[in-house]
DNA sequence: CGCCATCTTGAGGTCTATCAATTTCAGTGG
DNA sequence: CCACTGAAATTGATAGACCTCAAGATGGCG
């Protein structure tokens, strides 16, 4: 990924921009900011939180149970936005953390809802973004819900791999058990043995944090993965519609009524 | 809920729309299509589907595993818009079924683009839409990862309840328990005991289909249920900041927090 | 070398699935 | 009015998945 990994680049993947499109969403990335690991970006019921591209590095979002325990909600990696769900509310209801130490550009809520208010080319962009990050969502859920520990666990690696732009069957997860654990809906023990059996199946071979999935195929067999969800609209038909009507209607008329 | 519960008018409640923008909603309602309880209004990898409207009744949108599980991924309610997440992927991902009769307005997907690209205030009306709807999921996902089925079957009914706009504490749920289970992943029967021991807990009684929560805030205790996660960014707070940036660009360059 | 976080492994107990039998209940037709 | 029917709900018994607690192994790092 490197610096190629810049957010609006992938953005940009959605659907052609004007030239203002551009430099609004540029603003997005101008304030780079330095987070070690460990460190919570935004807390839970903060209000009016902003919003966060993810430049480099891995991070997450959670919420604790009055027990204790915690969900991993959402796991991010560099190039992906981080918690634009939640500008829809009035409170945040999950808490930002750094995995890793990562890079972020914290976007203040005022100026996204200025980007939402001026751009209708943006707004849908981001509306894809979410669409996107829904899919995934989804898809956790079917996992949580219907798969067992082994399988759901070999979902998630295959995710990972499928989210990564690489076409590499090694993947590096900078993360450790407990937290894979709790993004999985299980304890930190049954990951191990997970991963302990996915071994025995020569489906898998570790290296520490480094995985190398030795038969992504059978794999993807063995849990019932289909990575159709992660592939957005593509550029094309997107793009072509919006241009599209966007001439028809009237030329570069994106600004709002 | 009956005919008022038109989804365009559930919409305005997130900001105030021009006259345009409400007659494009209003195209929205037009096609109203009846469709019998357990129809299938849409099948899994079709290929730019619609998304719909619901006026009246409940569906849900549905996965099946190779192995012909049923995953349940979101219910619907009369008053919410089905299949939004999905007009960002190429295939549609979840199948969409009818719990009861119902009432549905579909609309093209063409149209829904003509709607993002022409109008910011609709665009950005659809992300917050989605948003909540985002909100839902993670809920979901906690509930599903980290907790008991008895507290599981409490979360969804309160849930429920907080969805519906009446302010009751009798709610009428007509669906069967293997759809909740398969939404809640759990089996059929662990959902019937469940049941039991809720009322064993005089937290709840039943008739039917028909469900009294006799002690809500007992319950929400009980299963750590807090309603916020259902709350849309005020309208006052999005609408006014909405007007705000549209009418006067100079942006108070308020300090990035 | 020792320290710390992380990972692994074992044993016992809890939660939940599955299978199967029974009951309830609304609808249907005699 | 009552038997018949089929879907749904309840109940019991058993098995399996997973959690928790606890002890030991591993490995990076000062």
């Amino acid at each position: 990924m490197s610096d190629s990994s810049c957010v609006v680049e992938q953005l940009e993947t959605f659907a052609s921009l004007s030239e203002g499109d551009k430099q609004l969403l540029a603003e997005l990335e101008r304030d780079i900011q330095c987070y070690p690991a460990g460190q919570i970006l935004r807390t839970v019921d903060q209000r009016h939180p902003p919003f966060y591209t993810l430049r480099r590095g891995w991070a997450c979002s959670t919420r604790l149970l009055p027990d204790g325990q915690r969900q991993v909600l959402e796991i991010f990696i560099d190039g992906q936005v981080m918690g634009l769900s939640e500008m829809g509310l009035e409170y945040a209801q999950t808490e930002l953390i750094a995995l890793t130490d990562i890079e972020a550009c914290p976007f203040p809520p005022r100026s996204f809802m200025r980007v939402l208010s001026e751009s209708a080319s943006l707004s849908s962009l981001f509306f894809m973004t979410l669409a996107r990050d829904h899919a995934m969502l989804r898809e956790r859920i079917m996992n949580i819900g219907k798969r067992r520990g082994v399988e759901r666990l070999a979902h998630f690696l295959l995710e990972v791999r499928f989210r990564r732009a690489e076409d590499s069957n090694e993947i590096e997860i900078p993360i450790n058990q407990t937290v894979i654990g709790d993004a999985l809906g299980m304890s930190s023990v049954h990951v191990s043995r997970s991963f302990s059996l996915l071994k025995k199946m020569e489906l898998l071979e570790t290296d520490g944090r480094l995985f190398r999935l030795l038969d992504p195929d059978a794999m993807a067999r063995f849990c019932s993965f289909c990575p159709k969800y992660l592939v957005p609209r593509s550029n094309h038909a997107l793009s072509t519609e919006l241009l599209d009507f966007r001439h028809r209607m009237s030329p570069a008329s994106e600004a709002v009524q």
